[in-house]
DNA sequence: TTATTATACATACAGGCTGTATGTATAAAT
DNA sequence: ATTTATACATACAGCCTGTATGTATAATAA
């Protein structure tokens, strides 16, 4: 059987990213051992450093799918509503929805911003999901519906704010509730920034 | 010259957790190295491992000292204030300032989720700065200033956008400024949550 | 006062894990 | 057809944590 490179490359890289992804879900980055997710992948540590470099490479191809997901699913969600206030809400709450996932929570939320530092993570969501909430307040600022603030400062704190409480729904006994609750409070949030 | 075994046990203690604070916040909870830390300390491992059973036992009670300390500031400020929502507004502002410095943000804000886990994180941040919080809310909410809403979904979201907040902060080139917009943004967020 | 016990360490060792250096087979390019 | 580059596998060195064991001294009991 003769495969090009790019084929056994993809491959490779492919298997590598989907087992790296549930070690480092389920064990976390620290307690993650390679030797483990290659032997899983049915390669050895030699094809990981060839194609990652390091744990760290690993990790952020990982971490790179998982936001890519969540950015795209919150996007879409947002996408579905024209009023750009209705878009908003729409966005937050696909994000509370998305972000229940274990993956996302251990690796994009409680992992990422220890192992790569607060900066490249929030570079990384940066391309994903934030960039939309910022575009979207910008949009609402620009046609008058906000009252004057920076739109920066306020992306980042209601990115926090639910990052916070998708952890904090995880932990109680009845998630939709608690859902529930975590998206009125965001939507009286919201509302004080309307005029 | 003769010591008492609970001074001497106080000395060592103290000494280890001061430089193990330094160590955390310069490198980071993986990268500091125990044998660095007990060197510096000038003991040895066993003392370490005698004391706080494991790096981790370290970490705890590092991290304790520093939660202590951001729970006392923040409630000193919070109580110049008599009414409740000057009261909450001061707290907020406060936190804001002693989060700023780089042990809080790299130890309390960045890894100690990852090392201990969301749960323990909060559990130890509920018995110190995040209960004042919530306290402050639920008065508010008792004495009727605001939306009925869940206190503790709100406290957490509160929570998770200052955090937030200041470690953007930290990263502007004016923190000054950068501190006033943060400010600027809850206050707004705060103003919708009242009646 | 003396014998015993418990505390506060120091030292030595074992195991695991990461990263690097090196070797090899095969696809791709010349 | 030969050279080169890619995609690995293997072996090794170094660091780091945790544990097991030894020892001196303070606290306690007899």
């Amino acid at each position: 059987m003769k495969r090009t490179k790019a084929a056994q490359s993809e491959a490779t890289t492919g298997r590598l990213l989907a087992v790296a992804r549930e070690h480092f879900t389920r064990d976390g980055y620290a307690a993650a051992a390679t030797e483990r997710i290659v032997a899983e992948a049915g390669v050895t540590r030699g094809a990981l450093y060839h194609h990652f470099g390091n744990k760290l490479g690993l990790y952020r191809g990982v971490l790179e799918q998982v936001h890519a997901e969540v950015g795209q699913r919150v996007e879409a969600a947002a996408m579905t509503e024209q009023d750009p206030w209705q878009a908003l809400q729409a966005g937050c709450r696909a994000f509370l929805e998305v972000a229940a996932d274990a993956d996302v929570q251990r690796i994009m939320l409680l992992d990422a911003p220890a192992v790569l530092g607060w900066a490249e993570w929030r570079a990384m969501d940066a391309r994903h999901s934030m960039r939309h909430l910022q575009e979207q307040l910008e949009l609402l600022a620009q046609e008058g519906y906000l009252h004057p603030l920076d739109t920066e400062a306020l992306a980042y704190m209601l990115s926090g704010a639910m990052n916070e409480a998708t952890l904090w729904i995880a932990t109680q006994e009845n998630p939709q509730r608690a859902l529930q609750k975590a998206a009125d409070s965001l939507h009286r949030l919201l509302a004080g920034l309307a005029v």
